[in-house]
DNA sequence: TTTTAGCACTCAGACGCCGAGAGTGCTAAA
DNA sequence: TTTAGCACTCTCGGCGTCTGAGTGCTAAAA
């Protein structure tokens, strides 16, 4: 069942093209009218019955159209879509928005989800930049009243974290700041084992703040940072979608986060070329998408910090557009991030 | 058109209540069977055909049953709604959750919207706690490489705010930290505008910074805060929302930011008894929310930082129970959040 | 005066039927 | 190998019918 002629090929490119467009079934009459085909319809026809047979077609009733299988959208996009880049005005466009709020990482984020929620017409999901070592930088520990304390840890790769403590006896902000200068003097640049490893050296109050820090780098070594979501409301447009069923089980998935997280890290990046993995109909495991299209790719600075884009759509995306979106967006985030780190980096 | 007599409140109450349960045209004889009432369906009938007449109550067609119209279920929840709290046990686990995570804001912010979309079986919305006059605390500036600095500025009630700013020349840590220890012990307790009217006497990195902290103070003014989304799965799930326009027009709302921004702001607080408004099919004005309900109420210090709790569904709400939890949850929070605010002052 | 029984009336929704049209697969000729 | 021709299949929309829920009204009962 493997080889398909050339001109096999074209006419499935067509008819996912064509299906795309339309949501419709397309018959044979109306591809060799409406693309100028010179062949004649039962030429078409006879070519559309092959791939029927060959699993990339099917007919929702007898006498209707094609449309795409599953298999068919993952030969499409596997071997047939042509790796286009995103015409040139446009890159530049993008980046100028990009470069116009230099790090703030929270509206790059949101400004990805929204370029890729509009170019696919679908949903977005877009992760922050994660370190994946999570090296301390710098502490401070600031007085609030009486046993109330803030602690600010800074680590490397811009991440801030806060957080209310209560100790069990007052302490003066003099102590405080000289804790947290000693603390950042003696484990700046370190990550958490070596911290760990480093704890007999302390005492007392700076003991007491390392377990809090320590604690608190833990923490957010274990949440993969927040997932920005946008264009939700295109994909409950999809004819596909208006049987809310579907729907619901789909968007479901992006609401719960903690099922969401787990999605994007079991998927192992079986890269294509251009690092861009897609999941046509839930693979065969993942059942709530048994209807979608699961477009991902990481973006970031290997070994340093990384994230995720995605966009989640019905099965007849424009994976042309959406693809090279996604590759130019990946690779535009990865400079960013990259700069800031290096910037960050000593 | 005014008064009703207590049996017609009854059968409005009936209508109301039976209708959320079934989302079906409630008739006479149904509710005589379902209610075991004492008087015959055509007594029933006759009132149900005077509060027609009164327009709280209407007929999709000739012959089917009445459902409230949106007046209707204004009245019933301004004059009918018996003001019932949450019952002990579920305010005890309740309160219990949150005072489980001590401090930690945007949990709680989590956990409320969770909590509200799951009683109200709709969308919730929350906005995390917002000071209302924004008064500087403590700045730091951390020194990351040659012209770039982080500066993490702490303002009263525990916001924290980061930035990282790029010098025109370097500047060593050490000169760092004395301008914002400097900066720190000039201005902390001070609001925006005495920041500016004190400007004169700083000049250098000093200035610099000031101007640095007063633009990222007047940034963290104009934003409103994140706003915590829960629960839209649910108002997909409603019927009157499977036609999927009158969904796509309400979740919109929900995720333009600004849009919602903007609607939480105008909403004016013309409170009932407890501090909680209803929006009901958009009252007029908000031509979105024709076919929804809106339930608003803020919560939080007044004059401190104060926060909004709203849930958003079809108008056929569980009321009783969806107000009586935001009455809660609006005290709960508002006690947290002073807490929070007190042992932070002084 | 209010309630109730009885009854005629209305109308949405379900069901079944029909015809049109789109699209197919097959056969046989080019 | 392609194409014209044709019989066949099946969905979809329109149409009439029927059913049942629910009404409003009237006249009797309380």
């Amino acid at each position: 069942m493997n080889e398909l002629t050339d001109r096999q090929k074209f006419l499935l490119a067509l008819v996912v093209h064509e299906y795309a467009r339309t949501a419709a079934p397309v018959g044979s009459v109306y591809l060799v009218e409406h693309y100028h085909l010179d062949m004649s319809s039962a030429t078409v026809r006879n070519e559309l019955a092959a791939l029927t047979e060959q699993g990339y077609l099917r007919q929702p009733h007898t006498s209707a159209g094609r449309v795409p299988t599953d298999e068919g959208y993952r030969y499409f996009v596997g071997r047939l879509l042509p790796e286009t880049d995103l015409p040139e005005a446009m890159r530049h466009t993008i980046s100028h928005q990009f470069y116009q709020m230099r790090h703030d990482v929270d509206q790059w984020m949101r400004l990805a989800g929204s370029i890729l929620a509009h170019q696919s017409r679908a949903a977005s999901l877009v992760t922050a930049p994660h370190p994946e070592t999570l090296r301390f930088k710098h502490l401070e520990l600031i007085s609030t009243r009486g046993r109330q304390v803030l602690m600010v840890l800074v680590l490397f790769g811009g991440d801030v974290r806060q957080r209310l403590l209560t100790l069990s006896e007052p302490v003066t902000q003099e102590q405080l700041s000289t804790s947290a200068d000693r603390l950042t003097r003696a484990l700046s640049d370190k990550n958490v084992e070596t911290m760990l490893s480093q704890r007999a050296q302390f005492s007392g109050l700076d003991l007491d703040m390392l377990d809090w820090m320590i604690d608190d780098i833990r923490q957010a070594r274990s949440v993969a940072g927040d997932v920005y979501l946008d264009g939700l409301t295109n994909v409950l447009a999809e004819p596909e979608f208006s049987g809310s069923d579907e729907a619901r089980r789909a968007l479901r998935l992006l609401e719960e986060g903690p099922l969401l997280q787990d999605l994007l890290a079991r998927t192992v990046l079986s890269a294509n070329a251009s690092g861009v993995q897609v999941l046509i109909g839930g693979e065969g495991t993942f059942d709530e998408l048994r209807q979608t299209s699961l477009i991902l790719t990481r973006y970031g600075a290997p070994g340093l910090a990384t994230g995720t884009l995605g966009v989640l759509g019905p099965m007849r995306l424009p994976y042309g557009r959406t693809i090279s979106t996604m590759r130019f967006l990946s690779s535009l985030l990865s400079d960013l991030v990259t700069e800031t780190m290096i910037e960050d980096e000593k």
